[in-house]
DNA sequence: AATCACCTCAACCGCCTTTGC
DNA sequence: GGCAAAGGCGGTTGAGGTGAT
């Protein structure tokens, strides 16, 4: 039996944010902070929502549960990663510089795939940012970008940075550190 | 213009750790 | 100390974009 899950799958929205979601978190979050319980969180933004609207809620007569339809349909761990990947207000997005690039793929030789500490080093980076960064560019512009052929796809061969040749290359890179 | 292969990155999943009772 | 809930993290996925043919 495995463990329960955080919230309750049936109920919540997947997939990627709308404009909306995204202000009603910001803003709200903004204004209040977590709470310190990002699980309970969507549930506070809609009870949020609703009592600015009290008066026109009183005045149609809504159901109690019209929070439910107001606020978030989101996971808390949902909304903690959009907070803590994207809305953010120190936040920076793309264009990694060169100095970035060396802290990266230094830090990645001493510690490994540790995304949070090296993100920890790079203010205003995030782990997801690093991590994304690291695997789709720079790996390949350390080991040298290799176009993959349908035969390797398939018997899944990867680029291990632990491997000879491309360890020493990573090295090189990463002289100055 | 159509199709295909590859790239990027936001978001999800599931596991481990931490915290509170 | 044991347990459950929540937090945090790294790995993985998949939709959309882009360039090549």
């Amino acid at each position: 039996m495995g463990r329960a899950p955080c919230c309750d799958k049936a109920n919540v929205k997947k997939g990627p944010w709308s404009p909306e979601e995204d202000a009603k978190l910001k803003n709200y979050i903004e204004k209040y902070g977590t709470g310190g319980n990002w699980i309970a969180l969507p549930q506070k933004i809609g009870t949020h929502i609703l009592s600015l609207m009290q008066f026109f809620i009183t005045l149609i007569g809504l159901p109690n549960d019209f929070r439910l339809y107001v606020g978030i349909k989101r996971c808390g761990k949902s909304c903690r990663l959009r907070w803590l990947n994207y809305l953010r207000p120190d936040i920076k997005h793309g264009g990694f510089s060169e100095e970035e690039d060396n802290i990266i793929c230094s830090l990645y030789i001493s510690i490994g795939s540790r995304w949070s500490v090296i993100a920890a080093q790079l203010p205003g980076r995030t782990d997801n940012d690093i991590k994304n960064y690291w695997n789709t560019r720079l790996k390949k512009k350390l080991f040298g970008r290799r176009k993959q052929s349908q035969s390797s796809r398939l018997t899944g061969s990867t680029e291990d940075p632990r491997d000879g040749n491309g360890m020493d290359t990573l090295s090189n890179s990463c002289w100055k550190y």
